[in-house]
DNA sequence: TCCCTTTTAGAATAGGCGGTCTACAAGTCG
DNA sequence: CGACTTGTAGACCGCCTATTCTAAAAGGGA
């Protein structure tokens, strides 16, 4: 952006990323000025508050910048080219796939940040999204439910529950090392109500 | 126990239980020594030390007690007097019971322990009791395999897996104010492969 | 070249942290 | 009544926290 001026001598992508890392890592609480400071490329704190403002703003822009780059796993759940089942497997899928690279932190941010982060309205930020999450979950069982997906005589509102309740245990699961194979049949599991044909 | 000297002039049992319920609230590293002594009854550093030993120690202490306390509500999984099935869904049903009283933090202090604690060994702490906990429901979905209340054909490493995915996530839906209803119908939903009958 | 803008390093600040120390208070026991 | 034991109040410690300030440095534009 700046035209004129001195360059900055690190990399502000580079950083935040490393910042979300961080946060994905250990929650807001847990690290320190200091901790981030060296993993955003070991800039000084007046090159920090320049670029990001604060500790808190950066955690807000971590998870904005998590949305993007690693929470687009569930952006299938309103794909309107696939049917609901398939809108509602394959998010799951991806996010355990997600969840479990080892390329970046297990599990998922949003989720595992239901207890941490808790100063301020940083908590309402991923509460916010696991919501919208449950409501798109929800939305889906009940597309199924009148396009005949759903077994006759399933409980839609307990499948949409039990869909979403194993999502959020996906984070936690992937946290304790659990390997993808056994979170995939746990999905599996997860669509015995469903018609396999159609 | 001690039979002289000045009588204390708090609680113990009742300030280790306002400990817990902070832990529970906020996790470890969010919860300051401050808010402890105001919590735990107003008591001085020099008593809190004297009675506690440190923050860490009180934290073992807090899990141990919520364990004790709070953490029964899964010992149906061992009950021998249950079948396999009935061991899980007791467990489940009395874990989202315990998880939804608003008579204390919801959710699962063990559970939602996953991120928080990040420092020393105190992760392992909760993590040990995840895994154990783990291993019981892999249990009882094998014993279930072997005596056909599982419907033929399920895999058994799936359905054990969505069962601990569901019971983990019941901590984060809980935390968000699902109501218990609504999570006694997820669990409902979780058992569509077993056989009703028998 | 000199100015202007931006970033830099590092010192400084103010407050919070977990934890300790000292002096005193409140009981029991002989 | 002492002697002893245990608990309490509050000052104190050193460290770490997030944040700000000062002064120098590194580029572009004219």
């Amino acid at each position: 952006m700046p035209r004129t001026g001195r360059p900055r001598e690190y990399d502000r992508d580079a950083a935040l990323r490393a910042a979300t890392h961080l946060f994905w890592e250990h929650g807001f609480d847990a690290v320190s000025l200091e901790q981030l400071l060296k993993a955003m490329g070991g800039l000084s704190k007046a090159s920090f508050y320049a670029a990001f403002k604060s500790k808190e703003q950066l955690y807000r822009d971590a998870v904005a910048y998590y949305l993007v780059e690693h929470g687009r796993v569930s952006d299938d759940l309103v794909n309107p080219a696939l049917p609901p089942r398939k809108r509602l497997e394959v998010a799951l899928r991806r996010t355990a796939a997600m969840q479990c690279d080892p390329s970046h932190p297990s599990g998922c941010l949003i989720g595992l940040s239901a207890m941490t982060a808790a100063t301020g309205g940083l908590n309402a930020l991923t509460a916010d999204e696991r919501a919208r999450n449950r409501a798109l979950i929800g939305q889906c069982v009940r597309e199924a439910l009148a396009s005949g997906e759903l077994k006759p005589g399933v409980e839609p509102d307990g499948v949409a529950a039990l869909l979403d309740g194993l999502l959020l245990g996906i984070s936690i699961m992937a946290r304790d090392g659990v390997p993808r194979d056994t979170i995939d049949a746990a999905i599996s599991s997860g669509f015995s109500d469903w018609r396999s044909d159609l």
